[in-house]
DNA sequence: GATTAAAGCGAACACACGCTCTTTATTATT
DNA sequence: AATAATAAAGAGCGTGTGTTCGCTTTAATC
């Protein structure tokens, strides 16, 4: 009768997902929970009761609570998607010395936390498990997280995270007097790695370390 | 004229920290903020306007945020009072060997949030800024911070924050054959130091390690 | 005792917003 | 083509709730 009505019907589960995501962007945004005719705006919904039908759809599936009367009293029950502290997290890759290319398989397996502050910007570091001891004697045990800041260059004696033939690894770098570099294991058990910038490339500096034993 | 009035004038600043506190308390359990109402009833004010002012001072004191028009719009500056990380965050309490009892003074610097679940409990931990170059060989080096859990006893081999004298310091508890012990520093350039528990005590044991670097 | 400012009370207004009901369009089923 | 089920629209009621205003009490100052 009307042509005003102009929508095509989408899948529940995914308009369903629409609105979670707009709740958990809105409240890590302000603080607080969105209105029912917010999330509406947000998600391209023009009824309220539309949105009322997913939020309840929502809170049945448990990922959301609500108080009935109350205005913007929704709750996340996984609040841990909060991204509270987005800045001062950073990613653990992986293991080095895998022999996999780990800055390409972005292969997150936790996301640390770090105390407040204490670097200006967390935004291009990544954490990695360092294997082997060839770096005892620079005080990075087997076993030990080391933070890396992502940059292409580096000064000598810094100990960067280096990618050989496919193979990341932490040394020291060392320029020598004739201008080219090599990489230093620091345990004298280890012989010198000549750095040939071909298949030799700089993927970031180590600017910290987490030890965690029992 | 009424005799209905019954109240005691109290100061500006405990209400209006009771507000807060209320505040807090009330987003921790029900995960959004309460009306201004319900943080009356919560603090015993009985008019929205007194609430209402204390709301005002709050947010010119930059504790908290209002939209206005917004119903229970209210948003913590500082989220991580949120008791959410309460646990996994443990004190950063000093610098060894400055010749303070620390654990007395309970002088806490800093929290330093952990990454989760990556110590079963926290609960009895505290962390320690290393001075110092005397246990370079155990990879623990001059500015690192290291992570204590506190117990009175500990094994052989063990890395430990003993106390001497009232100086606190970090070594490696060794027992001797004859079922006395010594402290070893890992570096060749220290002696060892005898530990004779009538002066000496254990304060906990080193169960993990934070470098940071720029 | 008079004055003044701070803290609180109580009522009222206005509207943002939860929630329901009915209608319409879309898709799937027979 | 007819029927049923689903997703959304749209209007609307009731009320929870922010916000203001004027008045009272308390406590400090003069």
């Amino acid at each position: 009768m009307k042509d005003t009505y102009q929508f095509t019907k989408a899948n529940v589960d995914e308009t369903c997902d629409a609105v979670y995501d707009y709740i958990l962007a809105y409240v890590n945004a302000n603080g607080y929970a969105p209105s029912v005719r917010e999330i509406g705006r947000g998600v391209g919904l023009k009824s309220t009761s539309t949105v009322y039908g997913h939020l309840k759809r929502l809170v049945s599936q448990n990922r959301i609570e609500m108080t009935e009367g109350k205005r913007r009293a929704i709750r996340l029950v996984d609040e841990s998607e909060l991204t509270e502290a987005a800045h001062d997290e950073i990613p653990l890759l992986g293991t080095v010395t895998a022999g996999v290319p780990i800055l390409a398989t972005e292969n997150i397996e936790a996301m640390l936390k770090l105390p407040q502050e204490t670097y200006a910007s967390t935004e291009d570091m990544f954490a990695l498990r360092v294997r082997g001891d060839s770096m005892v004697d620079a005080a990075i045990l087997d076993g030990d997280i080391v933070l890396v800041r992502k940059q292409s260059t580096a000064d000598s004696g810094e100990i960067i995270l280096a990618l050989l033939e496919d193979e990341a690894t932490v040394k020291t770098l060392i320029r020598n007097d004739d201008g080219r570099c090599h990489l230093q294991a620091e345990n004298a058990a280890y012989a010198d790695i000549p750095f040939e910038s071909e298949d030799c490339k700089i993927l970031g500096v180590v600017c910290g370390l987490l030890r965690f034993r029992v």
